[in-house]
DNA sequence: TAGATTGTTAATCGATTAACAATC
DNA sequence: TAGATTGTTAATCGATTAACAATC
C-alpha cells in the first residue's frame, strides 16, 4: 500500500466527488419544480453525465435507487450532501474584499448549498467597517481568531498575488483544511491541506487549446452537428 | 475509431492539456528571474507535477530538451505557447460588468499570457460607457457586431444565471468557440463549442469532503507530516 | 570518461463503457 | 405479466508510474 488516498470509509475516487456537485445542483433545480424521482438517463442528460457513470457514482453513497422505478430526489439530495459533510453548514472564510472578493462575498448560493460566509477579512483599513454580502469586514489581524471562533475549515483566498502564500499560511495554521485560491500562483501547503485553484488565464488557455483544435482538418467536408 | 477526440496533428491528451498553462506561469516566473534552463525536476517542483509526467507532456511538443543538460527556458514558453495557439494574443470578449465581470476585467495578467480582453459588454445601459480595465462598457446589443469584428473564438460568460444561456447561444452563433462560464448553470451548447465552468460553490463542495474525509481514522495516533 | 538528465518503453493503476441480471 | 430501470460485472480505454537506454 503505497498511498491511500481513500478516505476511511468513503470510497469515492475523485473523479466522483468533482462529479457530485454537478448532481446536486441539478436536483435543486428538479427539487424547485417539483419533481420527485428522476431517473439515471435523465439526470444525466441534465448534467452532462453519462448514465452509466451516474449510477455507479450514486451506487457508492448506498442504496439509493429502486429498480424500475428511478431515484426519489430528496434521498439522493441527502445523500449527496452527507457525502459532501454539507449536512451542517459548513461555515467559510473569505480573505479579500477587493472588487473579486466583493464579488464572491455577493454570490447569492451560499447558505442553499451547505456554505455558510461566515467572514470577510482585508488588510485595507479604508474597507474595514463596509458590508459585503451579509457580513462585515472585518481586520486581517483578527483572521487567527475568527477562523478558531467559526471553527471554519474552508477559505478562499482573494488576495493580491504576493500576499497569497503567507496569508495561506496563516489560514493553515488557524485550522483551514480547505484553500480555494483565485491568486494566479501555486500555493504551497502541507500535507493534509487541500488547495484548488481557479485561474482566469489558464481557464482561457485551455479554451484557447480547443478552439485552436478544432479547425477545420485535411478533409475538406466540415463535421455535420 | 469511434471518437477521434484529439486534434489534427497534436497529439495531446486533455490531461496534458490542462497541465500546460501551468508550466507556462512556472516559466514566466523563472525567465523573469534571469534563469534560462531547467530541469524536469525543478519544473516538476513548481508545478506540482511528477518528473515523469512533465517530461511526457513536454515530449509530445516536440524534441524540447536536451539529455543530461534540462530545457531551455525559452524555448519551452515558445512552444508550448504555439501548442495552445497562443503564439498571437487572442482576442477575449467579457460579458457582464457588474462586480465579478470588473473584477474579472481588471485582472492584470491577460497580455502577459497571451490573451487581449477586446471588449466588455452589459445589458445595464447605466454601465455602458464606463471603464474595465482597458476597454469602454459596451451595450450588449454591439455583442454580434463585436465579436465578429475582433475575429474573437473566446468569451468570459460574467451575467445572472437567468440570462447565461441565451447570451451563449448569441456568442456562439457570432463565433465563440470557447466558453468561460462563471454562472451557476449547465450550459447546454452544440458540438464543437468547448465550455468550462467555474462555480464557487462546487469547488467549496469539493473541498468540503476532502476536509471532512480527512478527519483523525479510528487508529488514534494522527498522522505526521 | 563520468555524471546528469532526457525521451521512451513496459507495467501498473484507475476510470469509463457496455452489457445484463436483478428487481421493482 | 411485461416494461422499465437500477446495481454490478467484465471489457475497454487511457493515464500515470517506474525504470532505463540514449545521449549530452
Amino acid at each position: 500500500m503505497t498511498d491511500p488516498r481513500r478516505g476511511p470509509g468513503t470510497g469515492l475516487s475523485r473523479p466522483t466527488v468533482s462529479r457530485l456537485p454537478g448532481y446536486l445542483r441539478a436536483l435543486s433545480s428538479l427539487a424547485g419544480s417539483g419533481t420527485v424521482r428522476v431517473s439515471s438517463a435523465e439526470l444525466a442528460r441534465l448534467t452532462g453525465a453519462s448514465p452509466a457513470v451516474l449510477r455507479r457514482d450514486l451506487a457508492g453513497l448506498g442504496q439509493l435507487g429502486r429498480r424500475g422505478v428511478g431515484y426519489p430526489v430528496a434521498t439522493l439530495q441527502q445523500a449527496i450532501s452527507q457525502a459532501l459533510g454539507l449536512v451542517e453548514d459548513q461555515p467559510v472564510v473569505l480573505v479579500g474584499a477587493g472588487h473579486l472578493g466583493s464579488a464572491l462575498a455577493g454570490y447569492a448560493g451560499f447558505e442553499d448549498r451547505g456554505l455558510r460566509l461566515c467572514a470577510v477579512l482585508d488588510a485595507d483599513p479604508r474597507l474595514i467597517g463596509q458590508r459585503r454580502g451579509a457580513v462585515v469586514v472585518q481586520s486581517i489581524d483578527e483572521l487567527e481568531d475568527t477562523v478558531t471562533a467559526a471553527a471554519a475549515r474552508l477559505a478562499i483566498l482573494a488576495v493580491p498575488t504576493g500576499a497569497a502564500q503567507s496569508v495561506a499560511e496563516r489560514l493553515v495554521a488557524a485550522g483551514i483544511r480547505g484553500l480555494l485560491n483565485f491568486a494566479p500562483v501555486d500555493l504551497a501547503v502541507p500535507a493534509g491541506v487541500t488547495v484548488r485553484a481557479v485561474d482566469l488565464s489558464t481557464e482561457l488557455q485551455i479554451l484557447a487549446f480547443h478552439q485552436a483544435e478544432l479547425r477545420p482538418g485535411p478533409t475538406g467536408a466540415p463535421p455535420s452537428p
